[in-house]
DNA sequence: AGTGATACTGAGATTCGTTCTCAACCAGTG
DNA sequence: CACTGGTTGAGAACGAATCTCAGTATCACT
């Protein structure tokens, strides 16, 4: 982990964590940059990637791929947590549900990796989508996991 | 799935699906470009792009974003696996471990989202890698399980 | 306060992966 | 044969992220 000592917490970096933390939604940093811009319009580009990238480093925020192909996204939430991606709108939830342990144990025995980590993402629809795209009338109820395994191309092999 | 009826199997999209088909790696893009250019060196590049993403579409293929930051990469194994990624050296090994679909309802009865799949990346050091960075002389001896440490290796099937 | 070393900033250029545009090209159909 | 519509390849364009570099702020010491 970068040493904290010789990090300053100057301005610049202040605004951006302070945006961060600020941030129900999983910001892409192009949106930080937005977001910090209005409280310090002489910000640069490179500033908000340099920052963030540091936060990463050492540990004060997450760094997302929700593999939407677009840009990364950050999280000040830096508790161990997963997250739930809609295909509809691209929103994300947090999840808090660890993968087991035995199941993490197991992956490093059969690999002979050292895992430290790991990344889930969950993809569906979200109870508005849901709503939105198939009829409505069911929607509203939305209480139902209709753990629907079969949308588009997610989970199929066809030999 | 999308209609098999419209997709033309010219001799690009050919020989894109043969290198994909070849590689028990996981090629990005570009490295699917290069691979092609050795038996149809008149390819574009666009071609090749637009033949992955349609591959991908169509269910021959998946597309990985292992989150390295780096570009897409593609897998012709379109059987439900995950990977375990080395933050040494960047390589991804093929896992045959699925989650259990009792945390999949779960996840879906808590978030009230409709679950279609997941991506699931652990991260960590490989046996390779674990050698060479830590005490050389473990590395030999091989302490642990070292499963298959051949590059490239997919290792599903250890039990 | 003064001085030097060092870290930080911001603007712009640059890189990289990917997609778009468009003219040329083929493969069928009438 | 001409038409039609999907396909190709070259290059332009795009967006995200990083790099470069001169200028600036901050620290450690005197």
């Amino acid at each position: 982990m970068t040493d904290l000592a010789d990090l300053r917490l100057t301005p610049q970096r202040m605004a951006v964590l302070e945006v961060l933390r600020a941030a129900d939604d999983h910001p892409t940093a192009a949106e930080v940059y937005e977001r910090v811009r209005r409280t310090s319009p002489r910000i640069g580009s490179a500033t908000v990637y340099r920052t963030l990238s540091l936060l990463v480093s050492t540990g004060r925020a997450l760094e997302l791929n929700l593999g939407d192909g677009a840009a990364a996204r950050y999280d000040a939430n830096t508790c161990r947590h997963d997250h739930a991606v809609c295909d509809g709108c691209g929103r994300a939830v947090d999840l808090d549900h660890p993968v087991p342990d035995g199941m993490m144990a197991e992956i490093a025995r059969r690999s002979g990796f050292a895992i430290t980590g790991y990344d889930l993402q969950f993809r569906g629809m979200c109870p508005d989508c849901q709503a939105n795209s198939s009829d409505p009338a069911r929607a509203a109820g939305g209480t139902g996991p209709t753990v629907n395994t079969h949308a588009k191309g997610a989970l199929h092999a066809e030999a």
